[in-house]
DNA sequence: ATTGTATGAGACAACGAAGTCTCAGAAGGG
DNA sequence: CCCTTCTGAGACTTCGTTGTCTCATACAAT
């Protein structure tokens, strides 16, 4: 579907250099195509076959990892649940893709569909944020970009404490939930 | 002073130089020489005069900013106030110094007096997150990573949001305070 | 077994950035 | 005013990355 599919290429390589550099930019956003290829298990040659250059690279990896993000809100977030829970479950889900998710963060994607589907997410977050104020889970007199923002570095913070053993995985999410709402204050 | 200093070259352009390259990297760390030399209105020659190279140049860059965060504390928070009141003032010293805040988060910086600057900064920081727990103004019960972890990210997050027009530069330090200790929940 | 076709490895050219050098000119101190 | 020294501009080399191409090989399907 990606602008690069070529058909019979196998898709097994495609998703490897995906991968790769997903993992690979997450902690160098510099890292050359040769590492890319390398880290992949894949010649240089295999790499520029399925994509037309690092900014088509960097394109589909933007696409996929929306893509992944999207799937994984949709299947862990119950839509009729208060706000304060779909917050917590839109945690759940998305600090495990704590990768994908720096990655969009630094990058300014040129694909236009990538770039439409950044905006829904954008939209989705403040939409939760709408909900959560009009049911008296967030305090009104708070800018909404400034909580939009919040829960953007929650979700950095969270997975990088996590991937760095600081922070059990499965206390994240009830963390973030906890950090953004109540805050760490002594008086509970 | 720094490694690459030179006796008997103008300061002026050294310290323009620096300065470029801090706003400059602030925004795209992966920018050329070439650009950070045309910003600071300075020939690329005498950028190479200054510094033997890129990695001589983001070495001193990192030891001017955290000299300057250092600076800015020393003279904003009086250290016999309580832990809330420092933390308060903390963030109101380095929130308007977000971009030298940002470079350091990303770089890992070779130079050792520069890590062994970084190092003592985060040592002040979790001082004053121990303090915060011996005062009551912090939960016990919360990972002090977790919590330095929020301090570095809210900076970060309040500079950028400031600099966008989000949010009003004299709001910034309370509403770091707030989102960190009290949360930004609807119960107050 | 045979026939696509994708792959890996390597050679190759193109390109931009990094770094060095020279020289004429501007700036600053005496 | 003069002399020293730093500066800017440009030419040049070096280097890593990117992108293309070729060919032998491995693999999958029939």
């Amino acid at each position: 579907m990606g602008p690069d599919r070529q058909a019979g290429l196998r898709p097994t390589a495609r998703r490897a250099i995906v991968d790769a550099a997903i993992r690979l930019w997450a902690v160098n956003p510099g890292a050359s195509l040769s590492e890319v290829a390398l880290r992949a298990g894949v010649g240089r040659a295999t790499l520029h076959r399925h994509f037309h250059g690092r900014e088509a690279l960097l394109d589909e990896v933007a696409r996929i990892c929306l893509e992944e993000m999207r799937d994984a809100v949709g299947d862990t977030v119950n839509p009729h649940a208060g706000a304060r829970e779909r917050l917590r479950a839109m945690f759940e889900a998305v600090v495990p893709l704590g990768d994908r998710y720096s990655f969009l963060h630094r990058e300014s994607v040129a694909a236009e569909d990538a770039a439409a589907g950044y905006r829904a997410q954008l939209d989705w977050a403040a939409g939760l944020v709408s909900d959560l104020k009009a049911e008296g889970d967030l305090a009104p007199d708070v800018p909404s970009a400034w909580v939009v923002g919040q829960i953007d570095q929650l979700v950095w913070t969270a997975w990088s404490q996590v991937a760095g053993g600081r922070v059990a995985a499965a206390d994240a999410a009830s963390l973030c939930v906890r950090t953004l709402l109540e805050g760490l204050g002594g008086k509970r």
